[in-house]
DNA sequence: GCTGATTTCGCAATCGCCTTGCGCACCTCC
DNA sequence: GGAGGTGCGCAAGGCGATTGCGAAATCAGC
């Protein structure tokens, strides 16, 4: 995690090259890359050592698992310390919540739910959104269509 | 892609393991889901052939790569077909954009935007983002705090 | 500009895993 | 009760991961 930023450029090419294809073996990515396989799998260990490499993950179909309903929700949160943090630690154990943002300015903190259908939404909004507390004002959107699919950083590699 | 809707509780299992660590070896793998390798190599590939597993991707830590400054951006388009698919076209080619919704309501759209930092993104506003074709609004809000890292979608595997 | 120190590479060998073909068990439908 | 189909485990062959070591490149200091 210290922040060893001696970053060459095959490091950034490997980082981009992973961001892929997390799957790739050792040796295509050695030869994508222009190394062998040893000292590029040691900088692959050695970026995951620094946390520049935080995991790999499989990307998987919402829909397959029961999720292919999102909404994006707008909370309003009373801003004082004890409030903002309780709401932010409750949010932690909302499994529906995929992803969460405090804001500078209005709305304070948006949030990315996915669940199965509008029923299930009604349900969680019902019975965990509007029950946390601080809560001053909950806004939902349902999300239309998704623009663009998240592919993780762009990473520039210079001269590459 | 087909919704070979088949999935029974291992495959639920397995999808949940490679999400949680898309790099996990065959065999660990086999060993947590109660299974032998070989069968379960074959359903990790059927799974990846329906599309349920769409991709595998390590993980990257965005400062590393020159994008810890992260700006969500309601952006308000004209609402004729031609001017919104050549809005959504033309975000394709601005990779700074990392995520983006159509939404129901106001704003119509969401952006989600990582740079390196405030002079990045004064200049990607500027030179980007306003010169879009039929935008008629941009209200950018830096992102004071990620407060629930994406971790993907929870996937409930009943009795397990 | 040369020299020593350090870093990083490439090679080779070992080890372990991936992968596939095959036989067996179970389940279903006649 | 028998026949077909589905899905499992086993075993072997091939291939990739991993590590130690010597060589090349890079860098600093004089």
């Amino acid at each position: 995690m210290v922040d060893n930023c001696a970053m060459d450029r095959i490091d950034l090419h490997i980082v981009r090259e992973l961001q892929n294809d997390g799957r790739l073996s050792n040796q295509e990515l050695a030869q994508r890359v222009g190394l062998s396989p040893s000292p590029c799998l040691r900088r692959v260990r050695q970026l995951e050592q620094d946390g520049v490499i935080q995991g790999y993950r499989a990307i998987i179909d919402p829909e397959a698992v029961g999720r292919g309903f999102e909404v994006l929700v707008s909370v309003e949160v009373r801003r004082d310390r004890e409030t903002v943090e309780a709401f932010e630690e409750a949010l932690q154990d909302v499994p529906d919540v995929i992803e969460a943002y405090r804001l500078f300015g209005s709305p304070g903190c948006l949030l990315r739910i996915a669940v199965a259908d509008l029923a299930a939404y009604e349900r969680l909004w019902i019975e965990r959104l509007t029950t946390l507390t601080g809560v001053t004002e909950v806004n939902s959107q349902i999300i239309m269509k998704r623009i663009k699919e998240p592919k993780g950083m762009p990473v520039d590699v210079r001269g590459a």
